[in-house]
DNA sequence: TATCGGATTAACT
DNA sequence: GTTAATCCGATAT
């Protein structure tokens, strides 16, 4: 083994060994330092899903999103999310029970796909919770991803920084190449060929007020949003 | 690293 | 016609 690919091997042990959030030293393609998870090779059920919206948002953080492509499957680490819960929350876009041609598919049991589109490109995931009868969904805001290549390859984004892939909603979205048609789908239908997957791991979990939503007045402040703490993945908002 | 403006379109009024 | 649970590239610091 040669000196150039011992000091390599030694800068990735440094990396895991500082548990530091991950930066723009990592360079293209390479492994990263920070992909620690104990994955359980289950795929969670309906029962998962059917609890009241901001405890499964807590309980989202840290699972693995999965979806099946041509390409192959792509993976990554659920790090970011908010709830939404309607009909009281005046945040949620399914406040008041207001249901359109949008907003209805709120109305799903626990673990179906409500998917939005904003600002022209951008595909926004939620994930419904509780029962078909409350209209309360999470947003995925962030995703550390775990399947780098295919991911490099469907996003088309010049920055060099990985954190980019993934540190929005909207970027998740585009991640798991999402659009309109994905709405309804179920998580828990081992043919929608999208799945969450258990992990085993404990996270430092940080709770905070949701991002961007000045409109929703006394609800604005609502701690709803979930996160891991010190990963550089999630959206500084 | 922070701020700024354009992009771009479905949904709603 | 206006708005939006946003993203991205450009520019300045």
């Amino acid at each position: 083994m040669n000196k150039k690919k011992q000091k390599e091997i030694q800068q990735k042990v440094d990396l895991q060994q500082e548990e530091k959030p991950i930066t723009k030293k990592i360079k293209k393609n390479e492994a990263n330092p920070a992909e620690e998870y104990q994955v359980v090779e289950q795929m969670l059920t309906a029962d998962f899903y059917k609890v009241d919206v901001v405890e499964l948002a807590q309980k989202l953080i840290g699972k693995i999103i999965a979806r099946q492509l041509p390409q192959g499957e792509v993976r990554g680490i659920i790090v970011e999310t908010e709830a939404y819960k309607a009909p009281e929350d005046k945040a949620c876009h399914a406040y008041n029970n207001k249901k359109t041609d949008r907003t209805k598919y709120f109305w799903q049991d626990g673990g179906h796909l409500y998917v939005y589109s904003i600002y022209g490109n951008n595909y926004c995931l939620n994930i419904t919770a509780a029962t078909k009868d409350d209209p309360e969904a999470v947003l995925i805001r962030a995703i550390q991803p775990l399947s780098f290549d295919i991911i490099k390859e469907i996003r088309k984004t010049k920055s060099s920084k990985l954190q980019d892939l993934s540190n929005g909603p909207g970027k998740c979205g585009g991640c798991l190449l999402l659009d309109k048609s994905h709405n309804g789908l179920n998580l828990c239908d081992k043919n929608s060929g999208m799945y969450l997957i258990d992990n085993n791991k404990q996270y430092d979990i940080g709770v905070s007020a949701r991002i961007n939503i000045d409109y929703a007045e006394e609800w604005k402040d609502k701690p709803w949003r979930f996160y891991i703490k010190n990963n550089s993945f999630v959206s500084k908002g």
